[in-house]
DNA sequence: GTTGACATACGATAATCGTCGTACTACTCT
DNA sequence: AGAGTAGTACGACGATTATCGTATGTCAAC
């Protein structure tokens, strides 16, 4: 069952659930489906989680009468990867261009642009 | 048939589709598929590019015997949503880690990192 | 030991995506 | 006129996503 394939990218609801889980820690089907907002049926976030548990996107153990999951990489991680992803098929790999696209979607807060500044420093120093 | 729905971001396969017409401007499609390296039929290329102009992504004009497509959007107003996308759906609307995800996904040279600087410079001068 | 309450498992569905094969149309050359 | 040649249109297929309905298992308590 398990092909050794990489990990692969979450879609939007996968997301979500991720969210979920990161925020909240490991957690049964019950509670994600009341974390997340969203009105679909219980027996729909549990499919989604059984799929994700499929893929390697979540560990699964059992506790008590019913499962506990968890998502299998960090937030951080994942973030990356999605980045990275983007980054290479929409910003032919410039992060400059990213960044430029990402500030120009939205309002961006001076805190936010501060942070930014700071993460570029690190940067610097590190590949130094 | 055009529901006034918003316009749809591409999905991968359309993605590279659009590079093309962002870098070689309007062309049939014997051309896109030329340049897409992809070993895909020429149907097949065909095909996407007349559901990305139903979708409204692509529009089309008739010349000689064949179509000439467009993009719709200007590279940048896309690369703009896509980015706006990502930061809501996996950084919870946080630009900095975007960043931070961004950077930390892959090597980016010193010259990419003083232009990023650039932009943050305009951003601040112009959100003042 | 039968009845809930609560959990998971198992299909089934409709939509979308990427991919073609095949059919049709029209211009061009002989 | 007939045969290529180059283009589009149409429909199909397998995979994946998001969504459920229904079946099945199990404990708890009357």
């Amino acid at each position: 069952m398990k092909k050794n394939a990489p990990l692969p990218l979450p879609t939007e609801a996968e997301l979500e659930i991720l969210n979920v889980l990161w925020s909240a820690g490991p957690s049964t089907v019950r509670e994600v489906h009341a974390a997340l907002g969203r009105d679909t049926g219980y027996t729909t976030v549990l499919k989604q989680m059984q799929v994700m548990a499929a893929k390697g996107l979540l560990t699964r153990s059992e506790r008590f009468r019913s499962h506990v999951y968890e998502a299998r990489l960090p937030k951080q991680e994942t973030q990356q990867r999605l980045a990275g992803n983007l980054l290479n098929r929409a910003f032919e790999g410039s992060a400059s261009h990213l960044v430029l696209g990402a500030l120009s979607s939205k309002p961006v807060s001076a805190k936010e642009l501060a942070e930014i500044r700071r993460i570029l420093d690190d940067f610097e120093r590190g590949s130094k």
